[in-house]
DNA sequence: CGAATAGTGTCTGTTAGACACTATTAA
DNA sequence: TTAATAGTGTCTAACAGACACTATTCG
């Protein structure tokens, strides 16, 4: 930025300015399927559509404490892994002003995210659809129904799910959407349902112990009706 | 955004919101080493540092607008590629305001690089190093003498040249930083500067034209004093 | 014991690195 | 012909998919 840009703006005022925001993609695997959590718009515009939970960011406050702060007030969820996803600054993207948007991805266990939706009526956990190559997306309730998206979050969630399939194999996020201990089974079932493919499993463990991320407990799954599986749990490469 | 925030965010001057701005790294291998555009700051705060070109982002400008007009205006660079890299938000990244900026990474062609530095006292292509893991990251003058870079640019530059790295393998970037037409020892270079490492000639030959990215055109280069090699050109999969 | 899932051994095809080789051009 | 670089053939090691197999636990 060059200083006469600098001054023609230093006054806050001065100029009109686009405002801020972050919206969240508060993700986990529930049932094998990826789901977000929706909050149903309930005034115009766009009422009645669904909307990723958002909020301004304060002129004091970092964009990562922004969106911290709106997982816990607006979605009640603290503890997500949260991570920046892309910004999205359209200029008709909101019809009321001119809003660019921080978008932020937060990664949860199955638990904290059935947690954030207990009685709470216009909210909802959507399942996510997705081709191969990023087309054909859709968001659907539990039930099946396709969801209309508010604003452009569609476009919002498309990113998500894709950025996700992307880091999956080299990065350590799939462990972010389980439990601290879990089984390779519950591993193979997260890899397979953000990828929306099926995947071998010799192949599988194989990879994942090879990497070196992840260690046995020596404890086993509980309550299950046959052979119960080792625990493992995560541990960053040494 | 529930409706309770927007309300209480409606009118644009009622409360203080940070500015958002536009940096670009523009970025180009030149004389087999990446190397970015930086302008020297000539007054305070950072006066004698070196910064990324950038600029505020209209209140009717799309982000990837501003980004191209900072580009042509601050660089007189058009054509490059951009595409966003990361948007940097903390509170105290700038002493004068609170101002996020998305940052954006432009490639060139060498050419085009060089012609953008052309009479420019206070503008520099800095070369980058960066280690394998992304540690130890510098920026250097063409003659070697580091140089102190303004804000959190060591920051955003770190981040372009991991971005770069991480795509080179399984998208059409390396192309974007070569001419029209191209031999396999010049995408070899390109994709050595960036990663940092020497290649394995057959192995890159085969893996470039196994992706069915690169088509022949017949031509060969010309004022090679000895064999000349074929040029290729870039041909988007099918 | 039988059902059902956990976990393994092994074959095969693909791919990357290494290295030595042949081919082609200008001087 | 020679120097220098373009371009190839082939061996080997690493690794993923496929498939069949063994192991373990509960009822």
């Amino acid at each position: 930025m060059s200083d006469d840009d600098f001054l023609r703006n230093y006054d806050p005022q001065a100029f009109a300015r686009p405002s801020i925001t972050v919206d969240l993609v508060l993700l986990s695997i529930r049932g094998g399927r990826p789901s977000v959590l929706l909050m149903r718009r309930t005034a115009p515009p766009q009422a009645d559509r669904w909307a990723l939970p958002g909020g301004f960011v304060g002129i004091d406050e970092d964009l990562e404490a922004a969106a911290a702060r709106v997982a816990r007030d607006k979605a009640g969820i603290e503890g997500a892994r949260l991570e920046q996803l892309y910004t999205f600054g359209a200029v008709d993207r909101d019809p009321r002003m001119r809003i660019v948007t921080v978008a932020y991805l937060g990664l949860m266990e199955e638990g904290a995210f059935e947690d954030a939706l207990r009685d709470t009526p216009d909210r909802l956990g959507a399942v996510l659809e997705i081709g191969p190559t990023g087309e054909g997306f859709a968001a659907r309730s539990p039930r099946g129904e396709a969801l209309p998206l508010a604003f452009d979050h569609a476009e919002i969630l498309a990113a998500a799910l894709m950025r996700l399939r992307g880091k999956l194999d080299w990065s350590d996020v799939g462990f972010s959407l389980l439990p601290e201990r879990f089984t390779l089974r519950q591993l193979q079932e997260v890899h397979e349902a953000i990828l929306g493919t099926s995947l071998n499993k010799p192949a599988f463990r194989r990879r994942m112990l090879d990497k070196g991320w992840i260690a046995p407990t020596g404890a086993r799954e509980e309550g299950a009706s046959f052979r119960p599986a080792e625990l493992f749990r995560f541990q960053p490469n040494t």
